[in-house]
DNA sequence: TGTACATCAGTGAACGCGCGTTCACTGATGTAC
DNA sequence: TGTACATCAGTGAACGCGCGTTCACTGATGTAC
């Protein structure tokens, strides 16, 4: 087995079980067997469970961050002079976290499980690691959001911006059991880019109120 | 030492150390030795740790459920004839979960960190546990939220209750840390009952909208 | 072209450790006769 | 009133188990001379 194929078996398998059960309750020894590699492959790529979390992260962050970024650069030249509203800005978010694809959908669902429970669990490790390496991306897009609402004071924003990032992560990381509700009591079949489309308006609607 | 006092006491530091730094992170020995008991007394009184961690949440949620039934009532009564608005559910709920005293917001801010944390490891025994024994409660609340917003159609009520509920717990869950960045940025102190205050209006707003 | 060596992905077995749980026991208090 | 017994909160030490990590090793591939 070469060794990009492993290091990839085991970032999938511990992205789908970290995912499912959380850091704490997923050992090692599920992942490498579930992945079909060595246990001790895991500590030879990675170095510790701590930094294949961490990898695990990362393989999903720096693509979508580069590709976040492209977005907003051909956002901001498609208006021109106009100046950005906040239903442009998380049109654009929303519409880079699901490309459409079956597949991308999938994963974002699941890296919004790992979101939550990053920010859930104090334990504090991920979220330093996401804002050393991502927190210039974070704030590109929030310093966006604050210019297309310029009459919301900065405390009564930052707040807004807390509510926002909730309703999102929360949602998004229990999309499965919501949609597995309304599915039971409606008959309704639900998607993720649908969902998203649903919380651009209601959102956007937090930062139109002064 | 008295039973009472002993239960208290694991009770105690269990929903701190929990809140602090989750479930699975936390372990029997180091609840027993913050409390001051003996290891053995957390399977002596609650049988096994999975109910010791039940157990913290029916002491928040007994008393809780039972005050925010009062005063739905009470507010049923206030408003006689007239028709109950978000505004006015959403006030009788926030004000329930921040009793005003220092004391019970600290709690409030502790246990929404729990739930948070419930709601983020799929686990289930948590969320099992609170359905079962509280969701007539947690029915008849959102019962009444879809009465007082009967121009919504059901599943984008649905929708926007989990926005809700997701702003809500993940809000109030990082409370700490929001409010120390806020102090940093702005020299600005929140309180609980500031912020809730701050999202009632906010999010009273998704239900406005048809 | 052939040999000796270096590199490196991957392996199998073991390491020590902290975990939740169990169990025989203690000692104080209450109860029956 | 005194004795025997029951109850029960609490204890100390040990149990087996699964955990993350380590380490000496293998075997394939590439490189130097």
């Amino acid at each position: 087995m070469s060794q990009p194929d492993t290091v990839a078996r085991i970032l999938d398998a511990a992205e789908a079980l970290f995912a499912e059960r959380g850091f704490a309750e997923t050992s090692l020894r599920t992942i490498t067997s579930t992945a079909g590699v060595n246990l001790a492959a895991v500590n030879y790529h990675f170095g510790s469970k701590k930094e294949l979390i961490q990898a695990v992260f990362a393989r999903f962050l720096t693509p979508f961050c580069q590709e976040l970024d492209r977005s907003l650069v051909k956002l901001v030249e498609r208006k021109g002079s106009e100046l950005l509203t906040p239903v442009d800005l998380l049109d654009c978010l929303f519409s880079t976290i699901c490309d459409g694809s079956e597949e991308g959908s999938l994963a974002a669902q699941r890296f919004m499980r790992l979101l939550g429970l990053a920010y859930a669990q104090s334990q504090g490790h991920i979220r330093r690691f996401i804002i050393a390496r991502y927190g210039e991306h974070y704030q590109r897009f929030t310093g966006l959001l604050q210019k297309a609402a310029p009459d919301i004071d900065p405390v009564t924003f930052y707040w807004r911006l807390y509510f926002m990032l909730g309703a999102t992560i929360f949602t998004l990381s229990s999309f499965d059991s919501i949609s597995a509700i309304l599915k039971e009591d409606f008959g309704q079949d639900s998607t993720l880019a649908g969902t998203t489309q649903m919380m651009v308006p209601a959102l956007s609607g937090m930062f139109a109120v002064k």
